[in-house]
DNA sequence: CAAACGTATACCCATATGGGAATGTGTCAA
DNA sequence: TTGACACATTCCCATATGGGTATACGTTTG
């Protein structure tokens, strides 16, 4: 079964990295694929490939110029991921909670004793 | 060279909808593998692989207990992610702005004419 | 029209993937 | 100790992937 297609959705498409340094750079403004295989050092052919995988879950529009294609940014798949993702965001910041609250406790445990405390890193 | 290994970082693990159904699973609190294969109704030795992989990234922390194990979800990775997609939110918002112009001007163009808009939905 | 340019596709291939089935390993019960 | 149980690992395999190279296609230029 090997794993789903990458051209499914936007969490397999922005698996990739290379595709995400595409829309990283696309970020920016339209950009012509001879202007992505500059910048990401990638062959052309690779380039329309991964460009045509975020076509298709959406990720990037295109619009003709003459002989060349300019892409841009479409971020709307994203939400989903952006959605999934923040559910989780609750989870890390209690974790991160729990570190202050320890690191909290040192400092006080150390200043309670001293004046000099291990402030560095 | 095939697809970037999904052990590699969260964006490839998360890639995976079993995987994320995992971690939905797991959201909820401690869970054993037998538990997930039922909740899943995905074989035991798939799910231990999904774990294996949900682990190596860091998703997921493990704990003893008798001859179960139980897991937990660790969103800390997550925040990558959350990172990366949180700078195209500007993007597909300046989409919806657009949208919402259009609908802006569609009812004031309506109510204009009549007084019943289209707000349903 | 022919040549050059910019892209998209097709094809080949090494590799990673994920499911299925069998087996290994550690733990608890009798 | 033996057997049942919970889980991890291994092997097999069909398939998708992504890069490399060659080539087809559409547009602009001479």
């Amino acid at each position: 079964m090997a794993r789903a297609a990458t051209t499914t959705d936007a969490f397999n498409a922005v698996a990739e990295p290379r595709r995400r340094e595409i829309l990283d750079a696309l970020a920016g403004g339209e950009l012509a694929v001879s202007d992505l295989t500059e910048r990401l050092g990638l062959a052309q052919p690779q380039v329309s490939k991964h460009l045509r995988v975020l076509r298709e879950v959406g990720l990037v529009d295109v619009r003709d110029d003459g002989r060349r294609r300019l892409y841009r940014v479409n971020g709307v798949p994203l939400r989903a991921v952006h959605a999934w993702v923040a559910q989780y965001e609750r989870l890390w910041n209690e974790r991160f909670d729990l570190v202050a609250d320890v690191l909290d406790e040192l400092t006080q445990a150390a200043t309670a004793g001293e004046t000099e405390t291990t402030e560095g890193d």
